[in-house]
DNA sequence: TTGCTTATTGGTCGCACACTCAATAGCATC
DNA sequence: GATGCTATTGAGTGTGCGACCAATAAGCAA
């Protein structure tokens, strides 16, 4: 046991534990939920008393907002690196798709569901979801403009192609909580065959190309 | 005020009360999310003991199930009727996505998410939306046969075509509790332009058709 | 009218939550 | 080593939830 009669403190600068706070709430929200981040979970974390979490969080929804927030943002960091130096906008693509298939994606897009829920009733929450839909736009259609500029795509509206993918991987990553997996591979496949339609490309090449080194 | 000191009893049947329960359930569950759908919430709405509303659902989930499970049906039924005796597949897919374009299929939308995601944690409501998924792809796909036998629609797998809109619809629909409508008109079309494409039919075709008699 | 079944009530318990605030102790500075 | 700032604790408040159960009364049947 670790937890003594005795209460061990352990004083932080305020920069690092909210940073330490932020970081744990993030990982609780991929994991378990953003119901589940709340100033007791966070605060067993980090083998630490609630009222801490609300000293840096006055408000729990703020904590909640930036969980998702600081997830969200990593993990499309990881699938969309906004520095891509050593592929071509084909292959990131492909990594994208390979990354967002597959159940090491599930916890992402529960996540996704979770935020778009919890925002009918969380105003601050709901900022940070548009924000981050936002961000993911801007992210794809970056890469789209490349792959145009490049020669490798074709498409008249980049941002229409990349509204088009997206719509895509939010419709098919809606069943994240409920199949278990009794779905066809053509359905698997739908938002690949979506981009490369859009996109201009031959059928089955977002599919088999040499990786960019796949990380995690 | 209404409620007297002295409390008035009205009794019904089992079958009266329950249906009565489910009702003011589901419509809770439509208008304010299902996390309203609650012992003393629904007492309130039928102005009875939230006792007597355990006494008909012993485990408050079973309720939240029942609730969105009549939501979607009514809703379904609605949306895209069984029978169709007024009217081509054209004319009745036409219909199908008048409705759920607007603001009154918010409602709806945000039904799903809510539901979709309070899966993750109450297995009896996730049979319900896995049940009520496979209705809604049954139900389209039942459309769509139609339509290919009558001439109307040209595709090799009617449940593909099928699963494929959904997905759209529902990728469209996750953002129901962020979009404060700004949204292009393109977008908003993605679903007609997927099924058109998807059935072979001339941009155009599903929106522009004389309608058989839109209720509500 | 009387009696019986049971739909309905009223009250209670335990739990988890956010939020508040005075008291305390870690630690940098002098 | 003493001092002061403040990060951290501990304790308490109030709310809403599901679940439980004995008491009550509505209304049907005899």
């Amino acid at each position: 046991m670790s937890s003594s009669v005795q209460r061990k403190r352990v004083r932080k600068t305020p920069a690092a534990r909210r940073a330490e706070i932020v970081e744990a709430a993030a990982r609780v929200a991929l994991t378990e939920g953003l119901e589940c981040v709340t100033l007791r979970r966070i605060g067993d974390e980090l083998d630490v008393r609630p009222g801490l979490i609300s000293h840096y969080f006055p408000s729990a929804e703020e904590l909640v907002a930036e969980a998702f927030s600081t997830a969200a943002a990593g993990e499309l960091d990881a699938l969309l690196p906004v520095d891509r130096p050593d592929g071509t906008p084909v292959q990131y693509l492909a990594r994208y798709f390979a990354l967002s298939t597959g159940e090491a994606y599930d916890d992402i897009s529960r996540l996704w569901i979770n935020a778009r829920h919890l925002s009918r009733y969380r105003p601050l929450l709901r900022d940070r979801v548009v924000e981050r839909e936002l961000a993911t736009d801007d992210r794809l259609e970056g890469l789209i403009r490349d792959g145009v500029a490049q020669g490798e795509f074709r498409t008249d509206d980049p941002r229409a192609a990349a509204v088009h993918i997206l719509v895509v991987i939010d419709g098919l990553g809606a069943h994240a909580n409920t199949d278990t997996s009794n779905r066809t591979e053509a359905e698997k496949r739908l938002a690949i065959t979506t981009a490369e339609r859009e996109l201009g490309l031959p059928h089955g090449s977002l599919t088999n190309v040499t990786d960019t080194s796949t990380p995690n």
